[in-house]
DNA sequence: GTATACTTTGCAAACGATTGCAACTTAAAC
DNA sequence: GTTTAAGTTGCAATCGTTTGCAAAGTATAC
């Protein structure tokens, strides 16, 4: 950065001092109309802006908060990721992002880091870790986004899971479907939990069996869909789910990639729920049927909710939060052949 | 954040001098072995980390840049930030992420914002305003990514453009085309002017004459990308471009709805090349030959540059770094009809 | 023993803002 | 005119580190 201009340069050639300058900028109504417009006149032609570390030193905030998610390169964290950084920006903060690549080591280190910077808040998407990783952080008010980590009274901004993979199960039975497999992800993580759930539910809704061995867990990537979609799919076709309900987009790639390895149809042969709306959802043919999540306004809203908690207080109880999915019916889903 | 242990905290239990606290972890080397392992191992156990600010404005040195890209919600650009990230992780800096959706007001407010926050580099990726808006952050060590702003010596991290769109072209020509459109990026961007370069110069060496009236730009989104390709596709078939050549992954898109819309078959009927990888390319039937770009690596490396030359000093000359794109066949392409 | 060099420590002044308190100015009330 | 209140300003301490400088301690050489 340049020689840095800072309150003293501006009060000399303002000719007042340097609490007033410094008050006309964070407290208007404390100095006179004609002084302020002066200060803010020189402080402009200057370049003056105040420094926020130096600021935030002072007055113990930050204007900064931490916002902690698994990758940004799946394209529901993006979403996420953006949600939050606009109703961020909107309120004049800004946000640490970092990756966890759901790691609990990683997320570890991101809190250690996050916490130096002394944000006032936090927004989190929890690993498996995330009960014992949380602790470092002391009593900063933390959000946990998507998913919850467990830890009691935690407040949690999420979608309706269990109704979400409720309605898609549901779909699935009412077009016929007796086989219905599920590809779901590692049990440590609430919302694979919650989406296995509502299948068991609407299986049970439907007066249909709950079968173990109809359900595959994955690793929450297309490769681990893939082989888990290989391992349901390769049956004879007697025992051969007819339809396949997937526990989220990138998992869903790879059981679409598994149906075309073993020259299944779709909707034909095999009919395909996903959970996670995408761009190639809507672009494949057939377009793939899908549980959608708001994930925008889920994150905006969890910043909101954040930055309302930090500005006017703590509130009694948790705040938890329960967003509806979108059932979104496109061509991949059918009667059982 | 919770009442917050300091330096003097831990100064008084190890019965040593704030000074010697802040030694031990920033100048092992200039306190005694004993007193150090002391400090550190109270330290440890108040759970005492430094406060990033206050040290920050001390040195003057944020341990931290700043990083501005035009949507994350780009996969592309998810990966440019994805690389920034981990680079900086690795050497302990952290970043504040700004979307401008290439909007040049946007990326001014988050020079502001940024600015305040005292970050020590910037990595941009520049909107058409960028040039003006830079003169905000004065002589704050950038480096340019993925495009050029045009500013006289900017330090750039850019792909081959030119290379990968004639690459791409080549490919067309050789196989037979004579008559390709081309979907081009507004031409206030540089990859955009790059990348029809490219095209012109393919078509030059295969002696193919370069005519206005089958480029058509669009606005780097889907509906900018369908738009252009209609426009294109609706011609009588003797006029009609028999393959296409697409500027951006989300403009490919578009054109893909353009063709599907125009019941135009890939590639019997149209082919076309992409520029940028991504999910839906490998995973649509046909798959979608594409110019791939490096990002994770080109925004990997752009950090590494920015971090070196923050902590080895100005270089002489401004650095402009290109890499090569990877060309990637698949089946979207094939001979005219 | 003293002189010399090298480690190891502490003191106190920064960094650039914010803010409680007190002093001063001005206007209003009597 | 004096008293009182409200509106403006400045002084100086403070936030939690880092660091130049000097003092103190320790080891080595003579």
């Amino acid at each position: 950065m340049e020689a840095m201009i800072d309150v003293d340069q501006v009060a000399s050639l303002a000719k007042v001092s340097r609490a007033t300058v410094s008050r006309a900028f964070t407290r208007p109504d404390l100095v006179n109309q004609k002084t302020r417009e002066r200060v803010l006149e020189i402080a402009n032609q200057l370049g003056y802006q105040p420094n926020q570390l130096a600021s935030a030193l002072r007055r113990g905030q930050s204007q900064s908060i931490g916002l902690i998610i698994s990758d940004v390169l799946n394209p529901g964290n993006a979403m996420l990721a953006k949600g939050v950084q606009d109703a961020a920006a909107k309120r004049d903060y800004t946000v640490f992002m970092f990756n966890t690549d759901e790691d609990s080591e990683k997320e570890r280190k991101a809190l250690e880091s996050l916490r130096s910077h002394m944000p006032q808040g936090l927004i989190i998407m929890p690993t498996a870790g995330a009960q014992e990783n949380l602790k470092l952080v002391g009593n900063l008010p933390v959000i946990e986004l998507d998913r919850a980590s467990g830890l009691k009274d935690a407040h949690t901004v999420m979608v309706d899971n269990i109704g979400g993979s409720r309605t898609a199960v549901q779909h699935l039975t009412s077009l016929g479907h007796q086989r219905i497999g599920m590809i779901a992800g590692s049990f440590d993580i609430s919302t694979a939990v919650e989406r296995h759930t509502g299948y068991r539910e609407a299986l049970l809704e439907a007066g249909i069996p709950y079968r173990d061995n109809l359900v595959q867990i994955g690793n929450h990537r297309d490769d681990g869909g893939r082989l888990a979609a290989h391992n349901l799919l390769s049956r004879p076709a007697d025992q051969r789910p007819t339809a396949l309900f997937v526990g989220n987009n990138e998992m869903t790639i790879g059981a679409i990639f598994a149906a075309r390895d073993l020259g299944l149809r779709i909707p034909q042969d095999l009919s395909m729920v996903g959970f996670d709306d995408s761009r190639w959802a809507k672009l494949l043919q057939p377009s793939i049927t899908v549980v959608a999540q708001p994930a925008y306004e889920l994150a905006y809203l969890a910043c909101e909710t954040l930055l309302d908690r930090l500005e006017r207080g703590r509130t009694q109880h948790p705040i938890q939060i329960r967003l509806a999915t979108n059932f979104i019916r496109r061509s991949s889903t059918a009667p059982p052949p």
